[in-house]
DNA sequence: AAACCGATTGACTGGTCAGTCAGCCAGGGA
DNA sequence: TCCCTGGCTGACTGACCAGTCAATCGGTTT
């Protein structure tokens, strides 16, 4: 028979699945590596099998979630049409990752992202490179003349992304309501507040 | 003699401090207890004889720096001449708190205000006071028409507080340049994109 | 049917700390 | 001079948990 990896690859999905709603639920420091096993149905040692430590679980999780992150950020850059757009699709996908599957945002920004003495360092160039790619939508936006020259783009790409990421935790902790409604507005709302302003025009 | 507590205050003084450095240089998390007690040159024991707990002394830490920073925006609200000086009173204070003693700062915010799954949901209560009273200032400034109505005060103060705390996380984590020079203009920046937004008007 | 092998199991171990507690000591009062 | 008090000391303990490993299982190959 052509190999079956079937079950194993399943086991290990099951185990990432798993992972995504224990840290969650309780925080990666308060899951025991028990919890997940149990969540995920399956023995203690086996995550052994597949992770060679807790910390990998989470280091994987937040790699597969992050590349894609990157890689939409990117494209957004490539085939926007406006720097404003482009940062509304950066803002939408990031958005968009929430509405799709909130425990796993709300494991990668707590956990990883506002970590920044665990995880966040062991990652800060990975979510650098985000920084980073935000600065050049909004330097060549400068560039272009659509963008004012007298804000720094690497400024800039913090208060848009600090924005962002502050949005996505009022929602995960129910500071501000997440109905389904909100999505939307919240892209579009991003993208004024950011490029228009408070004050009216 | 009338009564010296002046010892008693200046040990459990010198540990606060003590602790200070050592989370900020640490974390809290990989700080055992007789790490503050060697930094603040004091016996183990001792650190239990004025607080209850590891988690007391980060408690007390963050709750006498929040009690300044809530009076401080909501004197700016009292005071100021419009709705944008306030706030750039507000984030003002935030930056020049940084300047002022950034280790604690690093540890108010790193260990506190983004940890939301230990710390920030112990004092998530008084950081919303902080998140409300940013709001408030907003929607005053809607309500004079200073400010454009169609965006939501709640949403527009998780964008301001989220630019701020990003921004100080990037100094922090040495992602952005923290010279002397970038606090004043960082206080500037942030309103200006807040307020005047990205486009050139 | 026997050997083989990767997947799977879960009891066990070693190390790490937070918090306790039995007393020590300095200096003020009798 | 001796007691007394409370700030102060630091060795010790109990709980917790990540990671190990020897054993078992179930399917495949020869």
């Amino acid at each position: 028979m052509a190999k079956a990896p079937t079950a194993a690859v399943d086991k290990r999905r099951q185990i990432l699945d798993a992972a995504v709603r224990v840290f969650a639920r309780q925080g990666f420091h308060s899951t025991r590596v028990s919890d997940i096993a149990d969540e995920a149905g399956v023995a203690y040692g086996l995550v052994y099998h597949y992770f060679k430590s807790k910390d990998e679980v989470l280091n994987e999780l937040f790699r597969e979630r992050w590349s894609l992150l990157l890689a939409a950020i990117e494209e957004a850059d490539r085939e926007g049409d406006s720097p404003r757009a482009k940062l509304e699709a950066s803002a939408g996908f990031i958005v968009d990752s929430y509405r799709h599957d909130p425990e796993l945002m709300k494991v990668i920004i707590v956990e990883v992202t506002r970590a920044a003495n665990s995880f966040g360092r062991t990652h800060l160039a990975e979510i650098r490179r985000a920084y980073d790619s935000i600065a050049k939508i909004v330097a060549d936006g400068q560039a272009a003349g659509v963008f004012r020259r007298d804000i720094d783009p690497t400024f800039a790409s913090m208060a848009f992304y600090g924005a962002v990421e502050q949005l996505l935790s009022g929602w995960i902790f129910e500071v501000i309501p997440a109905a389904d409604s909100d999505f939307d507005e919240a892209k579009a709302l991003l993208v004024t507040t950011i490029c228009d302003g408070l004050e009216p025009r």
